[in-house]
RNA sequence: GGCGAUAUAGCCAAGUGGUAAGGCACGAGUCUGCAAAACUCUGAUCCCCGGUUCGAAUCCGGGUGUCGCCUCCA
């Protein structure tokens, strides 16, 4: 086991754009505590499904594992939403004084599909159809993915970590489980055997006996049962992502990297684990039954899962051809970050529709609340302290209760809309946008094509027009501009041109 | 078939026992050569039926609708 070697895999030293270890630099900035400033945070736990009082193990420094993507694909805006609601989950603790050791995965080998393509490799399907080794496949959309974060201003976690850099750390937890009795071999594959737990599923309130197993999946015969699930898998001939083992050469199951990972940054036991709402029945259902196995502990304390994002109130899929990307709305003009504030709209644990005139309503909110914090910024009315304390903690309080940003954000607006213009509100939005991270005090970004020289000739012409007080000459210009697929508008910096 | 979620103004959406936050749209107004932007103001008794309670959107029972999961999935 110490001589692993892969096999197949090419250049795989050249996928090292992002080294298994990142630190984030950014997480020095901690909110520091002032006197009555401490409040009690709440979160839900999937786990007890009730709202729980957080207490982290540490005293200060809350760890935090994330499931992160699956590198074989475009991240969608719903994926994004789960980044933003994790982001937001990091940035409240540290506005309540936490420091963050937060480890997220990228999974870089793929999975089985059962959707026609029988036992091939997701990773392997990408690379086939794109023509592309499976290394540059990952590498590819691991690039695209920290884009989209960026963008959309979500922090890198401290640590994140590739499934393929962690096969040997992978494989000393299946080893562990299979002396520990816990798994056992079968001609195709080494499975963790449920029925040694004495509870399973945990996450969910399911009872196996009385579902319909297999009904919609083969059953594997050499299995004991139906519900027991692959650590490692023996790889056929042609496999093209495989290690060697002791089991010939082969590649991990789908949870045994978030389980191997987990522990080896963060311990066997941590404070929060969070992911998609999907994930809840099969994978962290299967993390847990892992780490049962292994630690005898279930691996977090608390279970966090985001919501999944609707499109015109139904699912995402390719076959509705309602898949939209964080550049799709970027194609659109608008900035990402509007999709960040859409995401407010709603709870973590509520569904959210996405529609195109959602998108619209986030994007002149997110203008006004930019325009609000300027006009507060060049106020000069008194505000007492008294009030802002007031609203300060009405803020703090609608964040720690389960990251409720709907609330949240109807306190951002009664200081928005304050009659009284102070520097001192200003400050306190900026203080306000360290959780919501919209970048308040930035202008917007409009992604504007580049305006043809036609274009800008006339708009100069009509300048003139203007300073001329020609009123008639200037309008029929206008016209002539929105004629060839341009708006103009007067303000206060100039003519603005936008591409209808 | 099993599990779960949800139903609040035109749209999105907080609120879990004391008489409905907020955003967008609409309408009115201020400003502006006009338009746009910006700013101000304006709207709902909470899916239906029954119950508990002094009092329910909020608890209980029964309906109806919508959505998700049970297969890889954020």
């Amino acid at each position: 086991m110490n001589n692993l070697i892969l096999i197949n895999i090419v250049r795989c030293e050249s996928f090292n754009f992002t080294s298994p270890i990142q630190i984030n630099l950014d997480n020095k900035k901690i909110v520091k505590k002032k006197e009555g400033e401490i409040l009690d945070i709440y979160f839900y736990n999937t786990l007890s499904k009730t709202k729980e009082k957080f207490q982290p193990i540490d005293e200060k420094k809350v760890k935090i594992y994330s499931c992160g993507p699956t590198v074989y694909k475009d991240a969608t805006i719903g994926n994004m939403r789960t980044n933003i609601f994790q982001d937001v989950l990091r940035r409240t603790l540290r506005y309540n004084g936490y420091t963050l050791k937060h480890a997220m995965n990228i999974t870089d080998v793929g999975h089985l599909i059962s959707d026609g393509d029988e036992g091939e490799d997701k990773m392997l399907k990408s690379a086939r159809e794109e023509h592309k080794s499976p290394m540059e496949i990952a590498e590819y959309y691991t690039k695209l993915f920290f884009q989209d974060l960026e963008v959309l201003n979500i922090e890198t976690p401290e640590i994140v970590c590739k499934a393929t850099n962690h096969i040997k750390d992978m494989l000393a937890y299946v080893k562990a489980l299979i002396e520990k009795d816990y798994a056992y071999e079968t001609s195709t594959a080494i499975y963790f055997d449920i029925s040694k737990l004495n509870q399973y599923p945990i996450l969910s309130r399911i009872n196996l006996e009385e579902q319909k197993a297999g009904a919609r999946v083969d059953i594997d015969p050499e299995k004991r049962s139906p519900y027991d699930f692959a650590l490692w898998i023996k790889a056929p001939e042609n496999h093209l992502m495989k290690w060697d083992s002791p089991w010939g050469p082969s590649y991990p199951g789908w949870h045994i990297e978030c389980s191997a990972m987990g522990q080896k940054y963060l311990g066997e036991q941590f404070d929060i684990h969070t992911g998609g709402i999907d994930l809840i029945p099969t994978h962290h259902e299967n993390e847990i039954a892992q780490s049962k196995g292994k630690c005898g502990k279930i691996p977090a304390n608390y279970w966090m899962h985001g919501e999944y994002l609707l499109i015109n109130g139904g699912k995402m899929s390719k076959s509705l051809g309602n898949v939209y990307l964080i550049k799709d709305l970027k194609k659109k003009g608008y900035d990402p970050l509007v999709y960040r504030l859409f995401s407010y709209s709603s709870h973590y644990r509520n569904k959210l529709n996405f529609t195109w005139d959602g998108i619209e309503a986030a994007s002149k909110s997110l203008e006004r609340l930019k325009s609000g914090y300027q006009l507060h910024l060049v106020g000069k009315d008194e505000i007492e302290n008294k009030t802002i304390e007031e609203w300060e903690k009405r803020f703090h309080e609608a964040i720690n209760d389960d990251l409720n940003m709907p609330a949240a954000m109807g306190v951002v607006w009664e200081v928005v809309r304050q009659e009284s213009k102070s520097p001192k509100l200003a400050d306190l939005l900026a203080k306000f946008d360290t959780v919501l991270g919209l970048k308040i005090e930035q202008s917007i970004q409009k992604h504007q094509e580049d305006i043809p020289q036609e274009i800008l000739d006339l708009v100069e012409e009509r300048k003139q027009a203007r300073i001329n007080k020609d009123w008639a000459k200037s309008d029929s210009l206008r016209d002539l501009i929105q004629s060839k697929g341009y708006e103009v508008k007067d303000t206060k910096e100039g003519a603005e041109i936008r591409k209808i």
